[in-house]
DNA sequence: CAGTGGTCTAGACCACTGC
DNA sequence: CAGTGGTCTAGACCACTGT
């Protein structure tokens, strides 16, 4: 059988180039996928392929797709071939998405918002539990010993996407609806208001990294895909620490954007 | 020769696992870092070691070690080992950072805040010139045809850490001290308020991925080391976007903060 | 020099997918 | 069933590091 593969969108191998040989057919590879000669969603030449086409050993040609892995561009499927990875749709994450005119709604911010946008969205996995706060956590929130903690996975189309605790200190969510596992209209920031806890603003610590094993579980994430986690800590009016909120977020559903004046 | 492996830090397969083997030996040595017993900087058991106390091949052995290069817990150097990679210390950036009062200095932020923080800063790679623009950045500044480029690189104890290009309108740098190498005390945005462009605020645009080839090279990133892109737009007070500024950085040498007013 | 990781081969058997 | 990727072996030779 000839190779399958249609000249012209692979090259061959510079055997006088110091580069290695799987890193030269990554290159290929790579610059293909760049220009679109493989689209997004399209599968790859086989390994058996590209085996043949370049004649080298199998391992070889893993190597390269190892590579192309790492860099988040293909995903192999068992049994069915390694494939260009589509660019999901991102979410936008606008930095006045706390403001009071969002929290006048009767749905979470996350649900109005997907729906807008043709998603379907779901939220799983909820927990409320009271728990020791971590050394970390009692910084934050102001040196408090036990917290409200508030987990939620929150998914698109049936693709997790984003999972966050939230974190209040006990004494002041105790027997209010903050504790509840649906806390009403406008989220817990609304029910903190009633509660006199008037938000004055929030700080958001934002770093990226690759996932841990369980993160890469519990969001499905693909080989190459870092994770966004942004750390928001609630101030109400008197300088209090209300709430700190964990996010980890697949790093390619979100786009974050905010506004900073130029005071 | 018996195996130079501490009993105890490094326990035995489990052959009824459905586990591969590299991926059990991997959880192992990732347990073993998690819990400090290899600690930061410190050199993992030899590839030969592992062979050894495992019975198992090279090549299942180097799989383990590529999956934790992968996760950004461990960085190889030719001829000398494998060894956990430290945590860098890590450059804060605050919303505040454009703030005029910060303008004010002969120096630019980037090096007053590195001499502040004991680091030895430098720029580099200096590089200005006029260009097309792209199609993105043409819509980002206003249907503007062509641009002036800055790009320049960022160091940190020789470390670069950030490589980033502002684009502005040509109509409005050409023969302007924002054309030179040098723009002076408080740079461009002091400029660009000195020549009428009063600024008013600033978009930011977040986003994580993995580095490009070319992008590993410039910031010479390791293995699972993710990049944070953030585009910044500068809009002066008539709502003119006067300057989009795109900038790479190393992800584990960043921790972005920003202040949202709850209104 | 010995010890380390980097690259590569040529197989083997397995598990999953889709016809 | 054939075709695909997933795992693993047992070598080989090379390049780099440090003594």
């Amino acid at each position: 059988m000839t190779s399958s593969i249609p000249v012209g969108l692979l090259g061959a191998l510079d055997p006088t180039s110091d580069r290695a040989v799987f890193r030269q057919i990554a290159d290929q590879l790579r610059e293909a996928i760049d220009k679109g000669r493989f689209k997004e969603g399209e599968k790859l030449p086989s390994e058996a392929d590209l085996v043949e086409h370049y004649g080298v050993s199998r391992m070889t040609v893993r190597n390269s797709f190892s590579i192309l892995q790492g860099e988040g561009l293909v995903h192999s499927e068992h049994g069915r071939g390694v494939f260009v990875r589509p660019r999901p749709p991102v979410r936008r994450l606008a930095s006045d998405r706390f403001s009071r005119r969002h929290r006048e709604q009767g749905k979470s911010a996350f649900i109005v918002e997907a729906d807008a946008a043709g998603s379907k969205p779901e939220v799983d996995s909820l927990e409320v539990k009271e728990e020791r706060a971590s050394h970390d956590m009692s910084a934050r929130l102001g040196s408090v010993r036990r917290v409200l903690a508030r987990r939620r996975r929150y998914l698109l189309d049936g693709r997790p996407v984003e999972f966050a605790t939230s974190y209040l200190p006990l004494d002041l969510a105790r027997n209010t609806p903050i504790a509840q596992p649906n806390p009403g209209p406008g989220g817990i920031y609304a029910r903190l208001e009633e509660l006199g806890h008037h938000l004055d603003h929030f700080d958001e610590e934002i770093r990226a990294r690759m996932p841990s094993p369980a993160e890469v579980k519990t969001l499905r994430l693909a080989a190459g895909v870092p994770v966004i986690h942004l750390i928001r800590t609630a101030y109400d009016t008197e300088g209090r620490a209300v709430e700190v909120c964990d996010t980890v977020m697949a790093a390619d559903a979100y786009v974050l954007s905010y506004q900073l004046p130029a005071t």
